[in-house]
DNA sequence: CTGTTAGCGCCTTCAG
DNA sequence: CTGAAGGCGCTAACAG
């Protein structure tokens, strides 16, 4: 159905467009009868006013900045990016408006990006856990949005944010190596993600680096990956704790993951962390809390300083360079210990 | 400073509006040259494209439905609502985008909402756990914004969805009760919070309810509260704890603070739920994973049964009543335990 | 109370 | 390659 417009709403109802204007806007200058004569012809019609023309002749302008992400909601750790983006957001929050594109794939996440782009409404965008193509990113940069990414391996050809998943890898299997285990498995995400992500891949990477730098045998039935989250953790966990020579540790590569194999150790009558050591990785809120070992990522601080740095663009200040995060940390809690 | 349009760019580059269009989405008909003295010209007015006026002559309507809420980045229970807010949302994400106004107190909250009523931006808007006083529900009637409020008692006056903090108050205490306990402690929010919220007096209304329904004697010195989070309820259960006698469980208003009473009891060396029930509220995802006892609100359903009676109401469609979400349940998990 | 007329700021032909 | 003109859909003054 053809776009209908203020105009043929007046043409239905019989009335100018001043007066349709008028109802749209509660004005209280119209009489009942007309009232709704328009409110029908709207209703008929199925008219929707178009929010930019409405915004257009009014004084304050609207202003809005994007970001688009991967669901947040399904992942603590989105959640906690987003705090810092927030935290950045402190005090403008009457100059911009936050458009929070939650993407459910891929796809979605493509579509998405061409509409903002298309629409040209978003005064700056920032890219939370997403792979730009080249593509895309040249596409970004045409349409003269300013963009950062946030929780990307530095790169030159566009202003991004992020750790290095390999390093933090290594550094979580090094601390199971320091408190004497050598059996110890690998429990993640697919290698890669149906949304290309490697980012477990790069942490299992590091994992092989810690136990080759240590000289210890890399035992296939200790490496699980599957579908992202607690319950398959579970599960993948259950699996491993019932080989014939189990392991005394292992490295999860999320702390929601963690969760899931410390629950599956309970289930088999297995202690955290006498039985066994579990290591987790992200360092979201609840891992301090419940008390998880883990790898500090500084993910609020990450969406902070992405934020601050795409205000700056906005306002064309000058964009001295993108201040790097803090190096990752081993934060060694309650669920490790020595063998 | 004043508003400076693409004309005074134009003026002040000397050349004319189509032009500086030109290089401003970056058309390839423009010659070095010109296009560079536009650019400066655009640097020093500092002039900014108003994005309604883009997008007015595009032929994609810009279509945003407005959310806003109290910072759900600081409370897991928001980012919980949220979630479901987005299922309610799939399939829509190439008609609707989600703009979220993350709040940060309660004038900052005035002020958004004004905001968004002024802009007329927003095809629709709902309004997770605020109260919104009488005028500002009719300063929305009025802008004929289609509303919905989420985490509310129901009222008359505006369609919402929510539950009885008192019931559930009352539930959890009785599951305590029923499971023996008599020196029951309530750690909760301030009864009255800046915001004007009463969510924890309620559950304690609650809870003093189920006390006397019981015949048991309410001491003052088993209720605490402050401000909310994990730690603050982490303290007020290490004073509770230290008492001569000490409860013998903990009703703590939120699966969050629930999390502090058993760190408080962990640095006392009391088992948790051996020496010390402890009971929570909201269901949050992570309370599942560790097995806390809570009492269930449907948190992420309640996103989505608000969301899609909002898309009805934009969409016109028979507004039947509001769905009202299922009953509050006790969730009895690994925390509370017979006396 | 209601129709009409100017723009709102920008994009997009259309001639040069 | 570039300037001028027409309109995007709606609001807001202005005369009735």
């Amino acid at each position: 159905m053809a776009k209908v417009t203020i105009r043929d709403v007046a043409l239905a109802a019989g009335v100018g467009i001043g007066t349709v204007s008028r109802v749209l806007n509660n004005n209280a200058n119209v009489s009942e009868r007309t009232r709704s004569t328009v409110l029908e012809a709207i209703e008929t019609l199925g008219f929707v006013p178009n929010a930019a023309a409405r915004q257009l002749p009014r004084k304050k302008p609207y202003q809005a900045i994007g970001v688009i992400t991967r669901p947040f909601t399904e992942y603590y750790s989105f959640a906690e990016r987003l705090r810092g983006v927030h935290r950045a957001l402190e005090g403008y929050s009457d100059t911009y408006e936050l458009v929070l594109y939650n993407t459910y794939s891929t796809l979605d996440y493509n579509e998405r990006l061409e509409s903002i782009i298309e629409n040209s409404m978003m005064l700056g965008l920032l890219v939370l856990d997403f792979n730009l193509s080249k593509e895309q990113k040249e596409a970004i940069r045409q349409s003269g949005i300013p963009f950062v990414g946030v929780n990307h391996v530095k790169a030159k050809d566009w202003p991004c944010i992020g750790t290095d998943n390999e390093i933090g890898g290594e550094m979580a299997t090094e601390h199971l190596l320091s408190l004497g285990h050598r059996r110890i498995a690998y429990v993640g995400n697919d290698l890669i993600d149906p949304d290309g992500f490697s980012t477990s891949k790069e942490r299992y990477l590091g994992y092989l680096n810690a136990l080759e730098k240590a000289g210890v045998e890399q035992r296939p039935e200790y490496f699980r990956v599957g579908a992202m989250g607690y319950e398959p953790a579970r599960l993948m966990t259950l699996d491993i704790l019932r080989l014939p020579e189990r392991p005394t540790a292992i490295f999860a590569m999320s702390d929601t993951q963690a969760l899931g194999c410390m629950a599956a150790a309970r289930e088999l009558g297995l202690r955290v962390p006498e039985d066994l050591s579990v290591m987790g990785y992200d360092d979201v809120e609840f891992s301090n809390h419940i008390g998880i070992s883990t790898v500090r990522q500084h993910l609020e601080l990450s969406g902070e300083v992405g934020m601050r740095y795409l205000l700056r663009l906005i306002a064309r200040e000058a964009p001295e360079r993108l201040q790097s995060l803090p190096s990752l940390e081993v934060i060694p809690r309650r669920t490790t210990s020595v063998l």
